[in-house]
Parts: C-alpha cells; sequence; structure tokens
DNA sequence: TTCGAGGTCCTACCCTGGTCGGAGGCCGGC
DNA sequence: GCCGGCCTCCGACCAGGGTAGGACCTCGAA
C-alpha cells in the first residue's frame, strides 16, 4: 500500500462524449485530481497508455469497438500498467466476474454517488481496491466458497498417503488409475478410499469429490 | 435488495465499554440509527436478538468467552437473523476469511472513517455487503481464483433438464435421489445422465462432478 | 402436417466401486 | 522388545453406475 501521490492522473475510457464530461468534471472539481487523457475506444488505450503517464485508468464496459473487458485484460498482462476501475451501467454476473477476472482493481456502477468514484480512484491509486456496495456481496458468496482458506480440520485425521488418494480421486482418477499413479495396487487404493470414506463419515466416491471440492483439494 | 426501513435498529456487541459508547455515539448522531442493545460477549447476542427487534448487528472480533467469528457463527444458523457487520482492530487474513466464512455481510477495521461504518450498516440493512477497502483487495484475489466465473459455454449443449440433472449429480447425489428430487424414475436419470457424458465428452460421474465443480456449477 | 428435439421410461448386460474380514511388513515410541 | 499405526495386499461378494438400443409422448417450428 503505497502512499496516494499528490496528484492523481486517470485516464478516462468511455465512448460516449458526455459520460467522459461528466466524469472528468466530477474529478476535477476535486483537489488532487487530473484527467491527463481520454479515449473513446478500447483499442486506444495502448496508445494513450504508451504517450501519458497515469495512475488509474477509468474505464466503460461497453463499448464499439474493443469492450472494457477485453481492453483491462490486454493493459494488465503489463504489469507495470496502472490499476483499471471498471464502471458500467448494468451490474450483470458476467460482467463483474468478467471484469475482476480481467484484472480491474476496481467496479462502480454508474448510479453510485460522485464520492464513491472518487474513493475508487484514491482506493486502486494506492494499491487497494474497490467495489461497489451493490457487487459486494455477490463477490463474497464466491469468496465464502473459495478454497482460500484452507480449513484444514476437515482432512487433520488423514495420513499424508490417504490424502494423496483422496486428492487424486478428487481430480476424477479411478481406482486403477491412481493405482498406478502411486505404484501400488488396485487393492491397496481401495483399501484407503474405504478408510477415507469411514474417517471422513463419507457414504461413496462422488461425496468425497465433493467434499474435496468445497475444500480446496484441488 | 429490500429498501432500508425508516429507522434502523442496531445491536452493539464489543467486550469494551469504550468502545461501545464511541460506537453508540457515531450512530445516534445520524437520522435514522438506533442503537437498541449493547451485549459485551460473544454469548449474551443470542439472548438480546430472542428479546429486542434488531436490524443490524455490530460485532467486535476480540472477545472474552466467546470471540465474534464463533458467535456470527451461531447468529447466521438462524435464516432469519439479522446481518452481522464484523469490527476489527487489525486486519489478518484470519479474521477477514473467519469471519466472511462465518456468514458476516460487512467487515470494517476501527480504524476507517465513521461514515465508513454508517454506509456498512446501511448496506447490510438492505441486504447488500460491504467491505472495509483496505481488504477488498484479498478478497478480490480470492474471486479471481475462484471457479464462480460462469464460462457457461462448457454447458452450453445441455437441456435444461440435463443441467439440472448435472447439478444434482455435482452434490454428489446418487441416481435414485435425483429422480426422486425431480420425481421421475431412476432409468429417466440414468438415460440423461449417459447424454450428459456423451455430449460433455466425460467418462464418468467423477469427470462430470470434477468438470460441474470447476466450472462453477455449485 | 410433418418433423425433430426434448423428456420420459424400458430391458438387459457388464464393470467399477465399495464392503468385510482378514494378513504381513515396516517403523517409531514407550 | 513390544505395541500400535501405517502401508501394503488378498478374496469374495453385491449394489450401483454406465452402455446399448429402443419406444412413446408432447410441443413448437418449418
Amino acid at each position: 500500500m503505497t502512499d496516494a501521490p499528490d496528484l492523481l492522473r486517470v485516464l478516462l475510457v468511455d465512448d460516449q462524449e458526455l459520460v467522459r464530461s461528466g466524469l472528468s468534471r466530477i474529478l476535477r472539481r476535486r483537489d488532487g485530481f487530473e484527467v491527463v487523457g481520454e479515449c473513446s475506444d478500447g483499442d486506444e488505450v495502448a496508445a494513450a497508455l504508451s504517450r501519458l503517464a497515469v495512475d488509474v485508468v477509468v474505464m466503460d464496459l461497453r463499448m464499439k469497438r474493443v469492450d472494457g473487458i477485453t481492453a483491462t485484460r490486454d493493459l494488465r498482462s503489463d504489469p507495470a500498467a496502472p490499476p483499471v476501475i471498471v464502471l458500467t451501467t448494468f451490474d450483470d454476473d458476467e460482467m463483474l466476474s468478467g471484469a475482476l477476472r480481467a484484472g480491474a482493481a476496481g467496479f462502480v456502477l454508474k448510479d453510485t454517488p460522485a464520492e464513491d468514484l472518487i474513493r475508487a480512484v484514491r482506493a486502486v491509486a494506492t494499491g487497494q481496491a474497490w467495489l461497489d456496495p451493490a457487487v459486494t456481496a455477490r463477490v463474497l458468496t464466491a469468496y465464502r466458497t473459495s478454497p482460500t482458506a484452507r480449513s484444514t480440520m476437515v482432512f487433520d485425521d488423514l495420513t499424508s498417503r490417504e490424502l494423496e488418494v483422496l486428492t487424486l480421486m478428487a481430480r476424477g482418477l479411478s481406482n486403477p488409475e491412481i493405482a498406478s499413479q502411486l505404484f501400488i495396487s488396485e487393492l491397496t487404493v481401495k483399501s484407503h478410499v474405504g478408510r477415507i470414506f469411514s474417517k471422513l463419515d463419507l457414504r461413496d466416491r462422488p461425496a468425497a469429490i465433493v467434499l474435496a471440492h468445497e475444500h480446496g483439494l484441488v
């Protein structure tokens, strides 16, 4: 988290002239912001960035030639590129997930208060992220089920060998495949599998696969 | 997303008297907020909720007897319970992930501006979520790598019925279970399953479960 | 109307997966 | 040294999963 520089240089990317000038006005009215450039389509961004010093890119999603997600992805392929705030009118799941996966550091809906855009720009300029409150809930549900917090507790009972077998099973391998992978006999695999089931109180293979995936063992 | 009622009734849970009165002051100074109760530990929450009408619970993480994460989990086991905003001084990953997994709808650091707490309370009261900007980035990275990005392409070939069957299969249900769930015969399930396999070029059930999980069909 | 796609159900067959109840060898801790 | 946990392997048995190939019905588009 680096400190915010005195002046944040913003690049606006939106195909609607009116939106650009509106955003420009919002930002300029505040101290510490400068709109150093504007693009009317995603394919102009690369050129603008090579020409200008930019701290934050504010980008519309829907544009004529190259959409905001594609432009963001292209831009973020350069690790030195400035962070991107994605701006959109509609917040469907596709766009949210697409934008975030493309590497957007901020996601702001166009009907949120100007103050939020200001905060979003400041946040991403300092390496933080910003989500519109309206979409935070959806990201959270994904986070809750994501495997990041290895709650290892669940598999603690398993021996290392059993964990190995479970991992392969979770990838969809059959018993013979697991056997050849581990250079043991299929019968041995079966006995491991059986012990895994009883230790984890599982009914069958599908249940084991589901559990493994739910707890990020993949 | 329901509208916010005129008056938001807040329950404060924090073991430090000073913090509670500070929060209470912040909330009371604003129109539309009322602190209807205070608890000094997690184990008092259940009783307070049964006694009081509460719209939002604001809960400290570190408490003496029952910590905030446990209290949140207990509380959230009742689907009718009010949303919880977790308040903490330190933002380590364990707490963040623990709180969110426990079902917290908001996560606020104690060193953020009072305005943010206000917004957080409003957000969660209307079914939205709120993340402190300082932790949003971490949740986002988890989201990016999470399998939720419904790249629906993969399952486009499937009919709606087949998708239904696949979804249940992905949860670990057996054919008879799927059958009774969908009020059809097991034989029908089998024929759906067979068609799913051939359409998606899958070998067997485990492969289907893995694919479904990889593409967030759970 | 005809045709095709989707949904349902059927028979019969085979194979994998899973269970039960063992057994022997290896190794580390008491 | 002995015990216990772990890994390995065995045989036999059976339920469920999966395949093949078809039949019937409904509904909407051509």
